[in-house]
DNA sequence: CCTACCGATCGGTAGG
DNA sequence: CCTACCGATCGGTAGG
């Protein structure tokens, strides 16, 4: 509507990137099924019909919105399971990295795709994301384990990795960046409600 | 496909109920966007002009199965936290109702569908949504304000209830009947995982 | 509740 | 990457 041309900062456009990333705004915001092509299209500033150039289909820019929200997380996450230290320090870190991920400016829309249209993906992509998925909730599983095994958790079964995965992945659907509350702070919260005071 | 008639158990055939339950399965399974009028239509074998005769757009048949789940959640967790006992007891008791509504055979579809279509809802519908949605989370908030009196829980804020009621909903997503898990199990590791333990 | 239908829109393509 | 287009499908309706 209002003329939304790119300020086009010179070199390497990579207009398949910015596809992928109008697609990954609009399916967060109206969902898969009720994108159209066009809408994708006109976020970009093209004609309806150039956005097949970048991508067979429809459904192949899913794909690559849902992988790249899955491997941001999972980089992210993992490399704050790499650094050591005790068991809390690294859930603590676990914890704000997968938010900031999740809520942050870039990501969030990536991430709100990967949690919500997943079941428009094809049995291939499904597969493809699910063996990525494991790996990544095996870095929780391991940190629940060690938390467990420090007495600073209740509980480290698979159920207990399910429930705190949906605590954070469900901030999704309340977390507003303009809300007064830092991501920090409610990685802070989570830790607090998990684990054994600090005394 | 595989010619389904209903046994038509003589009297009142409730069609409009037919095709909100109808509507729910199709719904939770393809999202509201991806169901056409012709799938429900086909699932109740009415022609695909029929269900208009019972709703005027398809948008009410949204509203109809997010309303519906809703206050059935509603209805059963209020009940549970009406009948007493200590704030554990409670607590406990609103956790099982949450989840069998959310899981059990009937609920889960219509569960599903509040939580995933919300965003199809039309303003008005999802005003009327939010003021049943808030003096649900009510509940909650009395039922986690009551734990941390009797120091059963380390946080009863209202990031603590989010926190919660996302570990709660996002069981949606991972919890399969024949999985080998019951509800009740599930319901007694979150108790696990969140309150002190109880000696 | 069915028959028959409509206008709009959709994903995708041919040819340049 | 645009122009011009196609076949399919969609939500919804008129009339019975």
């Amino acid at each position: 509507m209002a003329g939304s041309r790119k300020p086009a900062r010179a070199e390497e456009p990579n207009r398949r990137a910015d596809i992928v990333r109008a697609a990954s705004r609009l399916f967060a915001a109206k969902g898969y099924a009720a994108t159209t092509i066009r809408d994708i299209a006109k976020a970009v500033d093209m004609q309806s019909g150039s956005p097949f150039y970048h991508f067979k289909t429809k459904h192949d820019m899913l794909r690559a919105v849902a992988l790249e929200g899955m491997e941001t997380i999972a980089r992210a996450v993992g490399a704050a399971a790499a650094q050591g230290g005790t068991p809390r320090e690294v859930f603590d870190r676990m914890l704000l990295a997968h938010l900031e991920q999740l809520l942050g400016e870039d990501g969030r829309c990536f991430a709100a795709t990967l949690l919500h249209e997943g079941r428009h993906l094809d049995p291939e992509a499904l597969a493809e994301l699910v063996v990525q998925r494991n790996r990544y909730e095996a870095l929780w599983q391991e940190a629940l384990k060690q938390l467990k095994r420090a007495g600073e958790i209740a509980d480290d079964s698979p159920v207990a990795r399910l429930f705190l995965l949906g605590a954070l992945n469900w901030t999704v659907q309340w977390y507003r960046p303009d809300g007064g509350r830092s991501v920090k702070q409610i990685a802070r919260q989570l830790s607090t409600l998990l684990l054994k005071p600090k005394l």
